[in-house]
DNA sequence: CAGAATCCGATGCGATACTG
DNA sequence: CAGTATCGCATCGGATTCTG
């Protein structure tokens, strides 16, 4: 009754969908803009703050990508200085949701994977001094 | 995408935490595996096979790390001709559940993000020969 | 069958400097 | 304030070849 041979070609098409999805998403910094900015409205320099450590080039290109993407919505305040505001959109709003979702899993489980690391690594260290 | 290592214990917010998932997934091929392999043992030919376009270097390597997070477990069995089989862990599993929940966005948002491209394009197309 | 090893181009990302 | 432009390294990822 053992069902070894199964057809993968049905989970092919999920398998490109979610990979398109998180190709949007798949960079270091994208998902910890798409969380940060769903607390309202956030201004450039807040996104810059609040990402420690992200390069101010970084964060533009990964904030264009997600306009693109009809994620995040832009606007640009026309006074001196300028003031420029993120928005999410509501499909933005969506994947936010679901990246929390794995949020939740990250929590649940960062301890497991680390120590899953940790044993593999010892495992793995075969050297030939050993 | 190995090289973004994430010093969970220092970083508390959600942000980071997702950015700690998903490196671990945000490779071009890692969620297709994970998704492919839900199905139960898998071998490795026929994750090849399933996930067109692959090399066989980069599964090798996506499945190598894989298993190092402890979300797939790789199994030798040793006859001649060899036969690997990759099983998710139950925190796989769980992890999987949550791509397929990303899956559900994708299916819904798919067009609506194709259009936002094309809007994007076109109003962003501005040249100075117009 | 299931990799490992090597070469090489494409891309990601950071650092720095300049601007309206 | 909110970018843009350029440089340069590190890593990603494909193609190919070799092996137990």
């Amino acid at each position: 009754m053992s069902h070894r041979h199964i057809d993968v070609t049905a989970q092919v098409t999920d398998a490109c969908l979610v990979a398109a999805v998180l190709d949007r998403v798949a960079g270091k910094w994208s998902i910890g803009i798409l969380i940060a900015a769903g607390q309202g409205p956030v201004r450039f320099t807040e996104l810059e703050r609040s990402m420690t450590g992200i390069s101010r080039r970084m964060l533009t290109l990964n904030l264009r990508r997600l306009e693109r993407d009809g994620l995040l919505l832009r606007t640009v305040h026309p006074t001196v200085p300028p003031r420029v505001e993120y928005t999410l959109t509501d499909c933005g709003r969506e994947l936010r949701e679901s990246l929390l979702t794995l949020s939740g899993w990250a929590e649940r489980h960062g301890a497991t994977i680390a120590a899953a690391h940790e044993a593999y690594d010892r495992e793995h260290a075969d050297t030939t001094a050993e």
